[in-house]
DNA sequence: TCAAGTTAGTTCCTTTTTCAGACTGACTGT
DNA sequence: ACAGTCAGTCTGAAAAAGGAACTAACTTGA
């Protein structure tokens, strides 16, 4: 596996990687999801170093996750903001705080709640099945090869 | 933001990546959920570096997420298996592999399908709010600094 | 009008990570 | 005795990331 084909692979999650698996996109994304749009402000708040910081956003907007508007013509000035392609990395992210707050919190409790403004209450993010609605487990997920794949595999019931 | 102390940040985003952030990690983890286990099947399935697969295996078992298991005394040969803390990674990868699915498909249709045992249906993972069940969206959540958190942020709205 | 500040980068050099592949050691099966 | 398996380790080269100064095009305030 090449880490710069990776966006050629015949599997999701590879696709994905190739996107937002790299040292630094994810917490740029978060400062996205956080109103965060311009330079200086990315730069400032992550200690991005800034030639990396450039090089991550002509990727996301490359890749169609950010876009490159203009807030000023003289001088040429641009900010950075969530596509519908990015929006919908939100869960991607809900996922991996969630696991945080379940699984590498410390003693002082966890650093960021979230309330869902439609019904207002504090909440976690849950993972369901679409048909169903009942909460998913790995041992309860069976794969099978898709028209793009290239090989049956077996069930994804995890080690046990 | 340093790097290697990205696991003590007070941001559970910032300590799940410190985990799972890396070049290979979440690739690893998949092979897992395949119920693939052993350091041969790990190496040719994913062509990683045997040294880099090594370092990999270490720090997933010492972060709790794999652990190490004899399956044979002489000579001494280890499996990985994935402990309850891996597991609950599931919604972190089926967020991954669903925006994948969305969002990088080609012509040919998605790699694989997956199937809900407990319902029987081909499905997509959707994320809920665990105290109405609406599906989440990133608009529609608001951001409470909690009692691990340094300062107050404003609501997460993304940039519109 | 002139110096200082802001913003969005680029350039250069050093350090760290990753890659590719050979090598090791303890066995097994024939 | 000899090839094969398995789980790694070692080494040197290549790629990526880090740190910090520099550039370009303005704006603001004195």
């Amino acid at each position: 596996m090449k880490w710069d084909t990776l966006d050629e692979e015949p599997c999701s999650l590879s696709r994905t990687i190739a996107v937002v698996g790299d040292r630094w996109t994810l917490l740029i994304l978060r400062e996205c999801f956080l109103r965060v749009r311009r330079f200086e402000a990315f730069q400032s708040s992550l200690q991005i170093t800034r030639h990396l910081l450039s090089e991550r956003l002509k990727k996301l907007v490359r890749f169609g996750i950010l876009r490159r508007v203009p807030y000023s013509q003289a001088p040429k000035r641009y900010e950075y903001i969530l596509t519908e392609k990015g929006l919908d990395l939100y869960p991607v992210i809900m996922a991996m705080v969630h696991w945080g707050d379940a699984h590498m919190g410390d003693e002082r409790g966890r650093p960021l709640l979230h309330e869902h403004k439609i019904c207002g209450m504090l909440f976690d993010p849950v993972m369901v099945c679409s048909e169903c609605g009942e909460p998913l487990h790995a041992k309860q997920v069976h794969v099978h090869a898709g028209p793009g794949g290239k090989k049956a595999v077996g069930s994804v019931a995890a080690s046990s």
